[in-house]
DNA sequence: TATGAATGAGGTTTCATTCAT
DNA sequence: CATGAATGAAACCTCATTCAT
């Protein structure tokens, strides 16, 4: 594991995403993270201005990880593979960056942490309706739909720690498209 | 719509449930509750003991008041019979309470909640098994696991608000299972 | 003197009072009002909400009680009786409520003092005009604004201590008057 | 009007007068001055020590420039050519430099601005009295005293910006003198 | 049962100031 | 001379909770 000096604004960071990850946003209060990062509370208002703005930061530097390492998500081969990779996408974003998405699950009601969420995921919509289209299923706005709700469902769950076997999940739904 | 005259306790049990409902509990205050429910903050605590203890009570008693009204969900006509109960079991339950529901979803971090709801929602999982068993899905207890995720994703969704078309939905899922 | 018990909420606003008073508003902690007036903290926010509504509620209450005492204050027997007592009005007010007026003084620049002292000062202009006019000054106008100005220091001068011989600076001007 | 470039204390200097006399000293932060002055909040401390002696600083600094413009305030060539002279000294220091006199008008509870302005003032006095003496007013000391009241409440008003018609104010006062 | 009065603990935030560079 | 990084102290305010009546 890689031991890195880190700035006080990247620690102050990096505790902050730990302990909202972990006890919420609400129940940590910044004197606790500025003591966990070993850092005066004031620092933490001299470089994020205040508590919200700190979580802010968190979300948007976040989201601008991981569009930078899932940039070819989108890319798309064929109907078959385009779902493979979407059904296979939860883990790989848990798996980067767990802590993150924890963070992002609990705050599914923050409605910051919503926006960003959904102009990440909302360009997956159209290529999955014209991958069920090209397949040729029945009603592909409604499966577009619920394959979408799945996949939210399932790193929400991973990233709490509710799925132990998310691979084989995996494969199951893979194996309901046909995959 | 009954109009009912509440009891001071009922009128603060109800107005908690709508306000952690809509805003989240520690987003709520007691001071707010007492507001809202035209009665002295004290009386709360008369009543409740404490704040948690309020939370507690709200959702024990909603638990009890799910399973009167769900006594026959288990029943097991047959092993279609069941899964179409199941998959139109998240509709129902937040058609009937619907601010119940919207409250633990937001508590799904709430351990008190947490293990409630897995009390009242375990018995289905061996009779999901033996119903998948008997339709000879080759990995039962793999089906299991992933409807019981789309059944809990379905009144989680649908009680915040985030499905309009629930019956729809409902019914690919059916499809799905051959129902 | 009269040694009544005050209610918690009566000390607090008389402890602020003395302590904007002689200090300033910005120079008075909540902290320190509190444990001058041997009140918890909390109980300043319970009654008045925050610091500035404490001060807004003590400037209220202090014009409503100055109106009170001096409502006879307009009353018109004849023009030289009424310049007479609008010279010798700043003695009695700072007598009456010498720390109330050190406040107001002091407060010159707070936007809600401002306007409150401008409604209690200003049905004072036209009854001095017409007193002004009835004893055919030339510039009864200019005569009103100049005796206005002259009136405010007096009660700002007197309320600081700065004057120690204001019967004798009242009874110049009025011989300057020639009441 | 004159574009000098100003060194950074100047700057400093002149930013602090501007902020401290529109929104008060306690109202403006070292932080906003830097931020008004574009320069570091540390640059404030190395060349001033700290906030307070800043203030002090522009204080001396005021009067210095101000007993420079006004040295033949004093010169005497007659008692009612004095007088006059001292009527329209206000309108003059506010003219030559409106935010010192406003930030002095702010100040008057600062012992040190108290303390250097009376010095300022102090001399005036003493020949007021001689000027009233010798046009053999009947109580001279009194006369004194209401004159420097009525020049100090002069000087306060207009530096606020309170007195539209300066000029005018003073010629009634004039008139009043018989000059 | 019901409340108004009261509070201790703790929250976020601002501020003047220091120090290494 | 100049600054960016850092902080201790203290400010205002909120909260859940207690208690006498």
């Amino acid at each position: 594991m890689k031991e890195t000096v880190l700035s006080r604004k990247e620690k102050i960071l990096q505790t902050a995403l730990q302990l909202f990850a972990n006890k919420g946003y609400l129940d940590t209060s910044t004197k606790e993270i500025a003591a966990k990062a070993e850092v005066s509370e004031a620092l933490i208002f001299r470089h994020f201005g205040n508590k919200d703005a700190l979580l802010v930061h968190i979300i948007k530097s976040g989201y601008r990880k991981v569009l930078l390492h899932h940039k070819g998500m989108m890319s798309y081969v064929s109907a078959k593979d385009f779902l493979k990779k979407m059904i296979q996408l939860p883990s790989k974003l848990v798996a980067d960056e767990p802590l993150f998405w924890k963070l992002q699950e609990r705050l599914s009601h923050h409605s910051f942490s919503r926006s960003q969420h959904e102009q990440f995921i909302k360009p997956v919509q159209p290529v999955l309706l014209r991958a069920f289209q090209e397949l040729a299923y029945p009603e592909p706005e409604l499966e577009t739909q619920f394959l979408m709700l799945v996949i939210d469902m399932l790193w929400k769950r991973e990233a709490c720690g509710d799925i132990k076997n998310a691979s084989e999940l995996a494969r199951l739904v893979e194996e309901k498209y046909g995959l």
